[in-house]
DNA sequence: CTCTCGTAACTAACCATTCAGTTAGAAGAA
DNA sequence: TTCTTCTAACTGAATGGTTAGTTACGAGAG
C-alpha cells in the first residue's frame, strides 16, 4: 500500500472537528480541511462522499464519545449536570459543533437515532428513580432532563457580551451555579 | 424622488433577516437577499457596505426590539421568564439569529455595548431586588440572570432530536415548566 | 442642471467536486 | 529470488458553476 487509509481518515476527521468548530458547514472550506489534514481533497470525497458527509461523520463521533464519557445518574442530577460541565470544558468544540448542527443540519437530515435512543433512556431512568421515590415527581420526566441538559450547558451557550460580566467567576463557581441550579430544582 | 431610499432600506432589513435566520452569514446569498427585497445587489452595498454589515444592522434591530419589549422584572421573575419565552415564540427568527451571531460573527466583532448595558442593568435591578429584600439572595446577580435566561430559551435551544420525546407538550405546558423551573430556583 | 435612487452588466476570485493518472506494496508464478 | 500483475491509496490539475463586490449608466424630481 501506498498510504495507511485509517490514518488518513483519522487526520481528515480531526483537522473536519477543527474547521467545522470554527466556521461552521458552510463557512468550511474543503481545501483548509485537507491541508491540515496532510491530506489530498479527493480523498474527502473517497472516504466521507461529500462536505456534509464528513460533517456527519465528525458529528457522530462527537455524539458517541459523549454519550460514553458522560453517563447519566438519575439518584444524583446535580452531578450529573456537574460532570456535563466539565465534559464541555474539556471538549469545547462539542458545543459550537453541536450548535452547527442544530442549525445547518438538522432540517436537512434524519433525527439521530442514536441521540434519540440515549434520550428515551435517560427519560425513562428519570422516570424510574422518580418511581422508586429517589427523584421528587415536581416535573414530568422529560421536561426535568431538558432542564438539567440545558443549566448544564448554560455557560456556554450565553451570548459573548455575557461574559464580560461574570470575566471573574473561576471555573468552579461556575460548577457550583449549575449545581445549585439543579438541585434546586429538586427541592 | 424616483424611489423611496427608507421604504428599500426596510425591505433589505426585511429579506435579509429571514435569509440570515434561514443560512447564517456564510450561508446567505446577497442575490437572493435582494431578489427578495425586490431590490438590486448594489443597494446593499450602498445602503449596508457588505454582507456582513447588512447582519449587523438587522441584529441591531432585533436586540433593540427585544429589548423594548420585554422589559425586566426583578419582583417577579418567573413571569419574566414565561414573557421571554412568549417573545421568542412571537419571533421565531430571533433565536437562530442570535445563535448565528455568537458562532459567526460575536468573536469578529466588538461586543455589542447595547447588549452590555442592557444586562449590566438587569443585573442591578436583581442585586437592588435582592437588598430590598423582594428576591433571595441564594445566586449572585449575575448567576441568577444567566439562569432565567438560559431557562426562558431553553426549548429553542434544544437539540431537534428532542422535540420527539415532548411533541405531545403544548405551548402552555412548556411554558409552565418554565416559570416552575424559576420559581424553584427562588424558593 | 443636479441630486437621489435605482439597475444591468461585469469581474475576479472562489469553491466543491471530479478525474485521469501515479505510486508502491502484495501476491502469485516460475 | 525475480518478474509480472493487481489494486488500494494517493495526487495534481482541471471543471463548471457560484459569489461578493464594482462600475458605468439611466431616469425622475426639484
Amino acid at each position: 500500500m501506498v498510504g495507511d487509509a485509517e490514518a488518513t481518515k483519522r487526520r481528515l476527521l480531526d483537522a473536519g472537528t477543527a474547521e467545522f468548530a470554527k466556521y461552521g458547514i458552510a463557512g468550511a472550506r474543503v481545501d483548509r480541511i485537507a491541508a491540515a489534514a496532510a491530506a489530498n481533497k479527493a480523498q474527502i470525497y473517497h472516504y466521507f462522499g461529500s462536505k456534509e458527509g464528513l460533517f456527519d461523520a465528525v458529528f457522530d463521533e462527537f455524539v458517541a464519545q459523549t454519550l460514553r464519557e458522560v453517563p447519566i445518574d438519575p439518584a444524583d442530577l446535580p452531578e450529573y449536570a456537574g460532570r456535563l460541565f466539565d465534559g464541555y470544558l474539556r471538549h469545547p468544540e462539542l458545543t459550537r459543533i453541536a450548535s452547527w448542527y442544530r442549525l445547518e443540519r438538522a432540517e436537512t437530515s434524519e433525527p439521530l437515532q442514536s441521540i434519540l435512543k440515549a434520550n428515551q433512556g435517560k427519560v425513562d431512568a428519570i422516570a424510574q428513580a422518580q418511581a422508586d421515590g429517589v427523584l421528587p415527581s415536581r416535573f414530568d420526566p422529560a421536561d426535568l432532563l431538558a432542564l438539567v441538559l440545558t443549566i448544564a450547558g448554560m455557560w456556554t451557550a450565553m451570548t459573548p457580551e455575557y461574559h464580560d460580566l461574570v470575566r471573574s467567576e473561576t471555573v468552579e463557581h461556575r460548577r457550583k451555579v449549575i449545581t445549585d441550579a439543579v438541585r434546586a430544582l429538586l427541592a
